[in-house]
RNA sequence: GUCCCGGUAGCUCAGCUGGAUAGAGCAGCGGACUUCUAAUCCGCCGGUCGGGGGUUCGAAUCCCUCCCGGGACGCCA
């Protein structure tokens, strides 16, 4: 269910929007011809330049409903049209095929649709009433470093954050941190035991050693309990089954241990709270400046971890056990979802509650108190089941209703897995996740290399070197994220992305880079460029009139990237916007044109595109760079 | 076993509510830098859209079925 536009801007879109203009114009065009309201025109853009620029294709579906001939039907419809003058008249040569109605923009029009986007905000005025939109990202562990996984949260969460914070909506970032249950109760306990031991020191942890003994101390915990059993089974012997019980035993202590140390830590026993408040610190200052390196907008502020609902969980359970959402199941508490077979556990048979638990407290949360009319979880596909049962039961529970009796959205906004490139999920040849402060520095390190390499002893002060290849490197990484369907795994190539050629996202940059370099030597020649911006479009190439169509374009791809939670949307139609500037550049002389009009138009025209492309790579959330 | 997601060019991917000869990038081959940055542009090569049925004037797109790959499936998070 996606937001309809606000009236209120409605006509203020259509005087920038030509799909939308026609679209109307070809509906009206129905209504009057068939006394059919509110028919869908099915107007796009058109499939081949010779046909136009834009095409309806509603005569044919029209035609089998009506029972007449298609063509007919698209001769009444071209009849009745009146395109007010943004497209050449339609005749009967309009139609063509079995009832494709073809629509070519004139000229003027085209001008001035885009001297209409050219104002600050660029096609995209504020909502009249915003919505609020709580987006689920980053979700990072205490104790543990960042690695691939959180690449994707991270990135596509910001970049769909940030397309709805430039529709103009309120945006609240939530980083649900893992910093609560019994893994974190065992490393805080293993912290404390080296601390103790004087092996470390709690004022001066760091997250690498804090990722080994949160690996030790899920080791420690962890016992081969079916291996033991089989060996049993199958009697392999009293010395096997004498080490894996000694094994069990000792896991089976370290187990018991983290339980009491957890017992501590929801009693704020001071010397564990201690502890567990260093960790957390060492690990969300870490986490933080990753956050800052990767131009994801994750703060302090965002920070809701498990632990903030801690305290919130009984009543939860104690709510649903009373109002009957919930049911005893085994021993456990379950609430049934329709539609899903498996029940959604809140309580498990010794009392503990579990993250569904934890996650309807939140949504209760970021629906009653955060005010959020959309709650999106930018989350690992994997967790599918788990977020169709904990949305189905916030619903049940009555927590997705607002205080005004409207129902709050909840959307699963999934990922797919990142691939190596032998196919599976990326790791390091000895199995572990990659981290991803490395991938980061491999991509910039390979994007200064380039730079040195295309630029040799002009590449520029070091200093310069290096800031560039920090953004063209998280540039290309986060665009190579981005580009491709969210919902699917995709393969992770440096060798790919750092090509720096083709479909990347430093491409992107260089297109924009070419634009600065532009305005540079046009004032150098003394150009007067404020004459430029408002100087009058005059599009006669068809370079200029292709960019001049992908411009009126964008604020139509930004909202479908809100409605849809697709980024890759917005990295396409960038793509093919900095594919038509580049054909323009290449073919249209701007600072050399042949006469006073073109050069100021052409300024003008690459003076807006350069602050569409601005616009949408900052909504993407890549760093710019503005030379190359 | 049940459910979810995928299968489009050698590789990585687009393909919007079904529409006109299925598009990019990379790789390969061939062109374009005394003219605004060649991280660019132009051309060529390359596809039984996993297989088979069906619906339709029209299917990569919708329905059925099968094959292949990945994932998830009550007391971990």
């Amino acid at each position: 269910m996606s937001p309809t536009p606000p009236a209120d801007n409605h006509s203020e879109l259509q005087q920038i929007d030509p799909e939308a203009l026609i679209a109307d114009a070809i509906t009206v065009a129905i209504e009057r011809a068939f006394g059919i309201e509110n028919a869908d025109p099915i107007v796009g853009p058109a499939r081949n330049p010779k046909f136009g620029d834009f095409q309806s294709n509603a005569a044919m579906p029209l035609g089998k409903r009506l029972g007449k001939n298609p063509r007919e039907v698209a001769a009444a419809i071209v009849e009745h049209a009146d395109l007010g003058g943004i497209a050449e008249p339609l005749t009967a040569e309009s139609i063509a095929g079995p009832g494709f109605i073809n629509i070519t923009l004139n000229a003027d029009a085209l001008s001035g649709l885009l001297e209409n986007l050219d104002t600050p905000e660029l096609g995209l005025p504020t909502p009249a009433s915003p919505e609020t939109v709580v987006v689920d990202l980053c979700g990072v562990n205490l104790a543990k470093q960042m690695h691939v996984g959180h690449l994707r949260s991270n990135v596509i969460g910001d970049t769909i954050a940030r397309s709805f914070e430039r529709l103009g909506h309120t945006v609240v970032r939530q980083n649900h941190v893992g910093d609560w249950g019994l893994p974190i109760a065992m490393v805080t306990g293993k912290v404390k035991a080296e601390a103790d031991a004087g092996r470390i020191a709690l004022d001066d942890l760091d997250l690498a050693t804090l990722n080994r003994l949160y690996k030790d101390a899920q080791l420690e915990c962890a016992a081969d309990r079916r291996g033991l059993a089989a060996v049993r089974k199958f009697d392999l012997g009293p010395k096997a089954e004498a080490e894996l019980e000694e094994q069990v035993a000792s896991a089976e202590e370290a187990l018991a241990a983290a339980k009491q140390t957890l017992v501590k830590l929801q009693s704020h026993d001071p010397e564990i709270e201690a502890v567990w408040r260093s960790i957390e610190r060492t690990t969300m200052e870490v986490c933080l400046a990753v956050c800052a390196r990767l131009h994801t907008r994750v703060t302090d502020g965002d920070s809701a971890g498990e632990s903030s609902y801690a305290t919130e969980l009984a009543g939860v359970v104690a709510d649903l056990v009373d109002r009957g959402v919930a049911e005893e199941s085994d021993g456990a508490l379950v609430v049934r979802v329709e539609g899903i077979k498996e029940p959604c556990l809140i309580r498990k048979g010794d009392g503990g509650f579990l993250y569904a638990t934890t996650d309807l407290a939140a949504i209760r949360r970021r629906v009653q108190t955060l005010g959020g009319d959309r709650l999106v979880y930018c989350v690992d596909a994997r967790q599918g089941l788990h977020f169709r049962q904990v949305f189905g039961a916030a619903h049940k529970a009555g927590y997705t209703t607002r205080p005004d009796g409207s129902t709050a959205t909840l959307e699963h906004a999934a990922f797919g897995t990142v691939l190596g490139e032998d196919g599976k999920p990326l790791k390091t040849r000895s199995g572990e996740n990659i981290k991803l402060d490395a991938l980061l520095d491999e991509a910039v390190e390979r994007a200064e290399a380039a730079i040195r390499e295309r630029a040799g002893e002009n590449a520029g002060e070091a200093g310069d070197v290096r800031t560039a290849a920090e953004a063209i490197g998280i540039a290309a990484i986060k665009y190579a994220d981005l580009q491709t369907e969210r919902s699917k795994d995709y393969v992770f190539s440096f060798d790919r992305m750092v090509s720096f050629e083709g479909n990347t996202g430093p491409y992107l940059l260089y297109a924009r880079a070419r634009i600065n370099s532009m305005f540079e030597k046009a004032a150098s020649r003394g150009i007067d460029l404020s004459a430029s911006e408002s100087a009058p479009l005059r599009l006669e190439a068809e370079e200029e009139k292709t960019l001049a169509l992908l411009l009126l374009r964008t604020p139509r791809v930004v909202r479908g990237v809100a409605d849809s939670l697709e980024p890759h949307r917005l990295c396409a139609h960038l793509y093919d916007l900095a594919v038509a500037f580049s054909k323009f550049y290449d073919r249209c002389p701007v600072v050399g044109a042949d006469d006073e009009a073109t050069r100021l138009s052409r300024l003008r025209l690459a003076g807006l595109t350069r602050r569409v492309l601005t616009d949408g790579l900052e909504t993407l959330g890549l760093p710019l760079v503005d030379r190359m």
